[in-house]
RNA sequence: GGCGGAAUAGCUCAGUUGGCUAGAGCACACGGUUCAUACCCGUGGUGUCGAGAGUUCAAAUCUCCCUUCCGCUACCA
């Protein structure tokens, strides 16, 4: 019987600089969709690569004195790098600047302007060099570009445009019939009432202002812009040919069958795409699926923090398997994830040493210890044996159906679930107690056996996700591997197969505070740069936005009060809280502050503070805190407590 | 400004067409256990289900309104 195909593609990444982990996220999350799907028997091709064009390349080759392929040369290759370090089985990394892809882009440009679909007009507007947009000029902000706070200048180019507007029913249609086509669906609505319904704008196609680009044929003063250059790569990467001399591998596999790619990106995938399809006379893909993205949980990530994480460091404190299973389990299916060191130190420990790793190793270690490593199947079954095997062969189904709809963290959750119910079964069974009684030693070797058996089922479902730690487990237990459909039968590892005598630890536990200080170790940037930060912002102020206006009778409903603080600790609950001590006059009230970031409850003893004293008390992390210590705030989230400028005594009215 | 979404346990979130004492994971506390990587199993929440009003025998779930946050988008000032 023949397989059927599956197409897929992650966005092509850009080749401005090295990727970090949000990158590094998409094409993990594509590769797990792949490996899945090759599982099921599908005859997967999985299409990765870079887009290495457009001016920002150019200048940035520029700075660093080298051509813009040198360039590119060096930063794919990075990319490449990283995307093999992840182990992610793509199989073809196409990159807009190979020859065929060029020579395709050029022809296809030809075509759609022979046709009438792509006329020259002009571009007018105020132009910003390193976001690459024109702006309006009531789009500026303060004269400067609005996403990036630069110079623009004006600019009037003349330019080519593709006629969006005639094509724009027949996407409508489309969208309408196959609700599948956008996902998740609530950015349907947003492509149609933002883009569809108001109608579109014809779309500027081409480029003067630079030359790192692909020329048009006809007309070499202008370059293909980003676009048409780099959507049409999921073609001519499996080679489409526009003149009808299209591949094999092109005939087979198009339509595509998933394009996978970022939230930012989903406008350009579902509405500018299908109508270069249109106009080229091809199908639609299936699906577009514009994920999330993974953020730094303590700020937004940037490099001048130095507190931007990637991928290959990140591989150097955890191994491959564990950074796949971080940022595939903390993206949730529509929200934005976050990862922290700290939230991967906990996963790494809870899920991957504690529930999974032990168990692996707990279960092989028991049958060393009692059988010499035999795992063999008495058949003494009893009651309990079969919630396990049900929560076990019903395994695959769910994982299936959660990777069905893309929901690759729940499908993860699924596989975890079995293996927390080993755990349990180990102690419902307890085995230790079973080896004390002669009689019972059938029943031991049958309770090893399901376990056995329901790890190695565990480990086939956990192979498109962590493939090397599936390996290393079915090569502990030594099982077979199997398809998807055996792995819904109880029963198929072999009776008296021998497991190896020593367990490796699959995964070690990791103590939160080595890794942060190994971290601070590796980022010594990050002082340093906060302090340039700092520096910087000294001349700098600050506009809030004006809250309403108060009376004085309102103002008087605050209470002031000089507060010393006479004893301060952490709060272990929380990261954030120190709760202090605080004498106000003859009183001592309970104040719970999130400032431990910037404080040490050492340093705080001792000083006097501004306390807003009548503010409602409130519970923070289960602890009564009976005012506030006000305090200053910069940019970066700096705090700065208020303190008198001259000696006051603990109560002293502020006001 | 327009469209859409969200607000549930300390944290991350589930809660189908309204229906019995509102759930899971993590963290925390206590108990059990010892095969194992101080691990695993069990037990534990006074949560005003963002505020208010309404429909209903019954609302976290429907309607209205308010507040806050988020996404997309737009832009007059």
């Amino acid at each position: 019987m023949e397989k059927k195909k599956f197409y897929m593609t992650t966005a092509i990444a850009y080749t401005s600089g090295k990727p970090h982990i949000g990158n590094t996220y998409e094409i993990v999350l594509a590769d797990s969709i792949a490996r899945f799907k090759r599982q099921q028997g599908y005859d997967v091709f999985f299409q990765t690569g870079t887009d290495e064009h457009g001016q920002k390349i150019e200048l940035k080759a520029e700075e660093a004195g080298v051509t813009p392929k040198e360039f590119v040369d060096r930063t794919a290759g990075e990319i490449k790098r990283i995307w093999d370090l992840m182990n992610t089985s793509y199989d073809k990394f196409i990159r807009t600047t190979d020859p065929d892809h060029e020579l395709q882009v050029q022809k296809i440009f030809k075509k759609l302007y022979d046709q009438g679909d792509i006329y020259k007009g002009y571009y007018e507007g105020m132009y910003c060099t390193p976001c690459e947009s024109f702006f309006t000029e009531s789009q500026l902000v303060d004269g400067k570009c609005p996403d990036c706070g630069r110079e623009v200048q004006p600019a009037k180019e003349e330019a080519y445009f593709f006629k969006m507007s005639k094509y724009a029913d027949r996407l409508i249609d489309y969208i309408n019939e196959h609700p599948d086509f956008i996902q998740p669906v609530s950015r349907k609505n947003e492509m149609m009432n933002n883009f569809l319904l108001p109608g579109l704008q014809d779309l500027c196609v081409s480029r003067t202002s630079f030359t790192w680009g692909i020329p048009v044929s006809f007309d070499p003063k202008h370059v293909t812009y980003v676009w048409l250059d780099a959507l049409t790569n999921y073609i001519t990467g499996i080679g489409y040919d526009c003149g009808g001399d299209s591949s094999e591998l092109f005939l087979k596999n198009w339509p595509a069958d998933l394009h996978l790619i970022g939230k930012d990106i989903i406008r350009f995938h579902t509405i500018y795409w299908p109508i270069f399809l249109m106009a080229l006379g091809l199908p639609l893909p299936k699906k577009v699926f514009g994920h999330p993205w993974l953020l730094q949980g303590d700020g937004k990530m940037s490099k001048s923090k130095g507190n931007v994480l990637y991928a290959d460091e990140l591989v150097d404190f955890f191994g491959v398997d564990a950074v796949r299973y971080f940022v595939l389990h903390e993206m949730p299916f529509e929200n934005d994830g976050v990862i922290t060191w700290e939230l991967m130190v906990e996963r790494m420990n809870s899920d991957l040493a504690n529930t999974l790793g032990n168990l692996v190793n707990r279960t092989i270690s028991m049958s060393n210890k009692y059988f010499g490593g035999i795992v063999e199947n008495k058949n003494v079954c009893e009651e309990v044996d079969t919630e396990l095997k049900s929560v076990v062969t019903k395994a695959v189904g769910k994982v299936s159906a959660k990777m069905e709809d893309l929901r690759v963290a729940d499908a993860i959750s699924e596989i975890f679930a079995v293996f927390k119910r080993c755990n349990k079964y180990i102690d419902e069974t307890m085995p230790w107690a079973l080896a004390k009684e002669e009689d019972k030693k059938d029943r031991l070797a049958t309770v090893l056996y399901n376990l056995t058996e329901s790890i190695a089922i565990g480990a086939v479902l956990l192979k498109s996700f962590m493939p090397e730690t599936a390996e290393k487990i079915l090569k502990q237990l030594n099982a077979k591997d199997r398809t998807l459909e055996e792995a819904a039968m109880f029963g198929l590892y072999e009776s008296g197969t021998k497991v190896t005598e020593k367990p490796e630890i699959l995964f070690a536990r990791l103590d939160v505070k080595e890794v942060m200080k190994r971290v601070e170790e590796l980022h010594p940037k990050k002082e340093e740069a906060a302090e340039k930060q700092k520096e910087q912002s000294e001349e700098s102020v600050i506009d809030l936005e004006a809250k309403p206006e108060i009376t004085f009778e309102d103002f008087e409903k605050m209470q002031f009060q000089v507060g010393e603080i006479i004893a301060c600790e952490e709060v272990k609950k929380s990261k954030k809280l120190l709760c202090s001590k605080v004498k106000i006059g003859s009183q001592v009230k309970q104040i719970v502050s999130g400032i431990k970031a910037h404080y040490s409850a050492q340093e705080m003893v001792g000083k006097k503070v501004m306390v807003l004293v009548n503010l409602k008390p409130a519970k923070l992390a289960g602890i009564l805190s009976e005012g506030m210590i006000l305090c200053a705030e910069d940019e970066n989230g700096e705090l700065a407590l208020m303190v008198p400028e001259k000696k006051m005594p603990a109560g002293a009215e502020i006001c």
